[in-house]
DNA sequence: TTGTCTTGTGAATAATTCTTCACAGCGCAG
DNA sequence: CTGCGCTGTGAAGAATTATTCACAAGACAA
């Protein structure tokens, strides 16, 4: 389950305990693990939207769970929390997935700021959470169903080749791939006779379509 | 200049002079053409929306002038006259382009319902004509695409790598391509100091993109 | 001057989408 | 029963789109 809490993971028990307070001193909910194994089985139940991680860590370290993470969780935004001398670890891990670091020692308001610009990326991220707008959109990037969607908005119910004749398209087997596509994206659906109709989520998408149409026109 | 006119191309005189009464009768406006080269010529200044067009004709024949049509004149809806015992030559335009046909001797009523599907064709077909919206469409399709819009709606102006940041990609090369697609496409523009921000059809763009995606998010 | 960052470019490669092909099963009329 | 039209199917091939790579030029700081 995705929650909108922030893991801390840090073997240093003081560093995370503090981190911990400061975070829910600001009404952040927190999540802490002392191990990266630790934090990838409470994974299993409740996964973070960001995750403050420390480097140098007994058994994974803190570059070889990014991979992991970027993997299994890609939504997740990750701040790597890193020594001064190893500053060159940390644009490693910027190159292998990490989305911020914090060089120690931190002040807490270095803290606040790199959790607030991963929140902000979060929001920015959150398009990727919409599959039926991707699907939408990449069904209406083809003209064959824009088309096919204006004649079943007009008409209301059409039969296969009807459609396929109204189009003009000799090929009916092109047709029945973009009517498939529609179909399997829920924009039409057919009765028992098999004529083709719009959903209501098809129907939606035909209203605003025509509605960006008149405002894009020239 | 692309007209609402309808052009028949037929060397029989009477037939054409029929056709073209009855059609001006109906209020069309109409083009009469008797030979395909006569036709082709008139094209150049007065492209009609429909073609009426007779097989048999000395010189180019109707078979050989659909291709032609077809490549220079996309849109032309073009209906094939054709002698009974040559329905197989209709057959043959149908498959080469024509999108319907009118069998010899036809009654007033055949021809005008002809006319109507054609036009009835050529409503759905307007879609065709758009550009900005196959184009804009297109851009949409795309995810990274949609975050950048979407990021400039909220930040009003942002630069280049700052974008790439904020959209968490590593390779700003990839980012590149698609804000050039997005330019290209005049969604976004960018100030002297060269930071990128919506036009004002960029803006009109995802103000109905986000209508849209309350609309059909469950 | 060198090194780094920013902001690109164009081409090769990879991935995705679309079109075509060859076929199938069903229903209906002759 | 055969032939034809309707409504598909899945795979191969073609076209388009996206990503990656290798590089470039400009600006700025040390």
């Amino acid at each position: 389950m995705i929650t909108e809490a922030i893991m801390v993971i840090d073997d240093d028990q003081d560093l995370r305990e503090t981190i911990v307070e400061i975070l829910e001193n600001y009404d952040f909910s927190v999540i802490a693990c002392a191990t990266a194994e630790a934090a990838l089985q409470a994974m299993k139940d409740d996964i973070p939207c960001i995750v403050l991680l420390d480097n140098m860590m007994p058994g994974m370290g803190g570059m070889a769970l990014i991979p992991l993470l970027k993997k299994d969780y890609p939504g997740i935004k990750i701040i790597m929390i890193t020594a001064f001398s190893t500053v060159d670890n940390a644009v490693e891990a910027m190159k292998s997935g990490a989305d911020d670091y914090l060089a120690k020692p931190f002040k807490r308001d270095e803290l606040l700021v790199a959790v607030r610009r991963a929140l902000e990326k979060l929001k920015f991220s959150q398009q990727e959470s919409e599959p039926c707008m991707d699907e939408a959109l990449a069904s209406l990037s083809n003209q064959i169903r824009r088309q096919i969607l204006t004649i079943l908005s007009t008409k209301g119910e059409m039969r296969f080749m009807d459609i396929t004749r109204m189009l003009g398209i000799q090929d009916h087997t092109k047709v029945n791939f973009h009517l498939k596509n529609l179909k399997s994206n829920s924009l039409i659906t057919q009765n028992r006779e098999k004529a083709y109709r719009l959903t209501s989520q098809g129907k939606k998408i035909i209203d605003c379509l025509q509605l960006l149409s008149k405002r894009i026109t020239p």
